[in-house]
DNA sequence: CCGTCGATTCGATGGGCATCTAATCGTCCG
DNA sequence: CGGACGATTAGATGCCCATCGAATCGACGG
């Protein structure tokens, strides 16, 4: 896996309130940008820079249809992820 | 796992330079804290305020031998993390 | 008991980033 | 077309934190 990619990874997972909507998008399979901006106590502007963040990262693929947003987990980046930190942090690394 | 630890630890790897360390130390079963602070372009205050971040999140173990500071990885905890990450990211998370 | 050396602590500083408001964009509907 | 609404962008602000230098601590060797 690309550094600047893992790192991107590294950074979006470690914000409390980026990573609780994280977790909130892996609960179903796609989930509404409206869902989110209703359901936490921060504001759209917030929400979508943080979409962006997940996004640049990897993490999550958001889909357009119409006005809305629709977001939605990419699983396997986050196989990706779990298994290039167990080779980095593994004691036969080179 | 409590959530205060596992936010720390996401913390403690989304800092590029300290996770750098971090796999430093997991290469061996024990780096002395001296050869850290020799291989790396950091100074030995910066280095100290790292290995207090890795330890609260409980990733290293820090052994005093006279003057000398050894690191140790923690595995179990980082396994630990690992499963964490899974279950709050699985879609049968409630 | 003093000097040295590894490590830690303290206080300051600078940069990055989460958050906001306001403005703008794009799409839909009347 | 024009208003409404969801989303994004731009710019400002304030906080957190990585980093540093200097001071201090603790252990060891003369």
């Amino acid at each position: 896996m690309e550094d600047t990619q893992f790192q991107r990874i590294c950074k979006a997972l470690a914000d409390p309130q980026r990573f609780a909507i994280l977790q909130r998008i892996a609960r179903e399979s796609e989930v509404a940008c409206m869902h989110l901006v209703a359901e936490f106590p921060i504001r759209p502007a917030t929400i979508s820079h943080h979409m962006r963040e997940l996004s640049k990262a990897g993490l999550v693929e958001i889909r357009k249809e119409g006005k809305c947003a629709h977001l939605r987990v990419v699983r396997g980046v986050l196989a990706q992820y779990q298994r290039e930190l167990r080779k980095r942090l593994s004691k036969q690394e080179l």
